[in-house]
DNA sequence: ACCCAGGTGGCCC
DNA sequence: GGGCCACATGGG
């Protein structure tokens, strides 16, 4: 199976993904980085407490004013919320220091606003990729555990870096965003209905026989 | 009583 | 460049 067999294989079965609920390109960065590590229920619930102190809107300006206790506490149900907190409240430092809207960072070059990224406490490559493409909307692939573990069981792949995972998925698939939005959102989806550490049923998840894909659309999740 | 979750940075070799 | 570890809560 190819990478766009495994494409339309997964978007047949279960449909648009419509991933990424966020009100702002903001929002998106703040759940980028709540979500490291973590369930992305536990993701909603710090957000609704951080609106629901009035810190996030489309600007960094509130959360980095913010006093750090009142992040943490927003934050903790989401795990390693020291942490959080910080990094979040140095991100909002950031861009609110060097930007006067925070859509001016959007609108740089994908090479110059990963490096960016990347220079900031707490985000790695995954976080950047996420950041630059579902809140700038750039055409950059977004590697995560599941991608190495679902491309090992449907493509017969093994990556040995992130690096070397994305330039395979970006050369395979033409660069339109709202694809990779697309496809990574499935590929997260594909790897939820599955085993979670262990090899899948011999081979590709979605062929008819996989005990376990039927067994996920029973439960209906 | 485990195991896992939409990773990252520090330290070591 | 890769391998381990701490970071921490919530859910199965």
């Amino acid at each position: 199976m190819d990478v766009d067999q495994l494409y339309e294989k997964a978007f047949s079965a279960f449909g648009p993904q419509d991933w990424w609920p966020a009100e702002t390109p903001w929002e998106v960065v703040v759940g980028a980085i709540l979500t490291q590590q973590t369930s992305w229920k536990n993701v909603e619930k710090a957000i609704a407490n951080l609106k629901a102190n009035g810190l996030v809107e489309n600007d960094p300006l509130k959360l980095a004013n913010a006093p750090l206790k009142t992040i943490q506490a927003c934050v903790k149900c989401t795990g390693f919320y020291r942490q959080k907190a910080g990094r979040l409240k140095k991100t909002a430092a950031h861009f609110a220091e060097n930007y006067a809207r925070i859509g001016d960072f959007f609108k740089k070059p994908v090479a110059e606003a990963r490096k960016e990224l990347l220079s900031l406490d707490g985000i790695g490559p995954e976080t950047a990729d996420s950041v630059l493409l579902y809140a700038a909307g750039k055409p950059v692939f977004v590697i995560d555990a599941y991608t190495h573990r679902v491309c090992g069981r449907a493509l017969g792949k093994k990556f040995g870096s992130y690096s070397e995972a994305q330039a395979f998925f970006e050369k395979a698939i033409p660069q339109d965003a709202e694809k990779y939005k697309e496809f990574h959102a499935l590929i997260v989806e594909l790897a939820k209905r599955h085993c979670k550490t262990r090899p899948i049923c011999g081979g590709c998840p979605l062929e008819k026989g996989c005990a376990q894909f039927k067994a996920s659309k029973k439960r209906g999740n």
